[in-house]
DNA sequence: TTGACATATTCCTATATAGGAATGTAATAT
DNA sequence: ATATTACATTCCTATATAGGAATATGTCAA
């Protein structure tokens, strides 16, 4: 089995980095795509694709306004994530005093 | 160019469903790889590559234990993720009662 | 050593990208 | 009608999986 779609879930999605500017560019209010194109330095079919892959997962919403498309990230469908990673939220502490001990026991690497 | 790699960050890593429940059971306390197959019901090779993906992003920690190698999660290494999901937190209110007008304003779709 | 146990890697294949170029489609102005 | 603007989709290709099977590596026991 290859690896699963883009759209099968906002996971997916949002693991491709361009599509997760594209998501905090349209948080604050909703733009054209004509904005994202020139704001992000993307051609435009990109941002086109990016923008259909994070439509079919509920990642943003559209409106027609003219001849422009307005897009807006929609923030709910990030929700899940933010609860998910949240799960691991209290191992931080105890974790970064086992990092620190090895930060201080081991020699740094070089690069 | 093709998609990302898988371990080219914690993003695309955890993008992979198997890949989450993993470091749910590896949350709490180490395990051996052979707990996770037994659990999880996954082939022993799937596991292994499993946790090269994450190993290899910093999400897991190893050890040797005789025969056994301990994994264990390294949620600090998760932690950008809850991070940069929670840039949208102080959307959601606003954004839930858009949702809700929609619901209420246009007609269900059905399946 | 030889064997058994535990885990890792390799080989194989179908599939899904992401990006650039080119083309298609929708909306507006004249 | 036609041109122009604004997006969307299609065509193309190189690349990276995920899973199952088989094999390799590493560790300990007798």
């Amino acid at each position: 089995m290859a690896r699963a779609a883009t759209t099968s879930d906002a996971f997916n999605a949002v693991a491709e980095p361009r599509r997760r500017e594209i998501l905090i560019y349209l948080a604050l209010r909703e733009r054209p795509v004509g904005d994202i194109v020139a704001t992000l330095r993307l051609e435009q079919s990109s941002v086109s694709k990016h923008l259909r892959v994070l439509r079919d997962v509920g990642l943003v919403e559209v409106r027609r306004d003219g001849r422009q498309k307005l897009y807006r990230t929609n923030a709910e469908a990030i929700r899940p994530l933010h609860e998910w990673t949240g799960k691991f939220e209290r191992f931080w502490q105890h974790q970064l005093s086992r990092i620190k001990e090895r930060a201080e026991g081991k020699p740094k690497e070089e690069a």
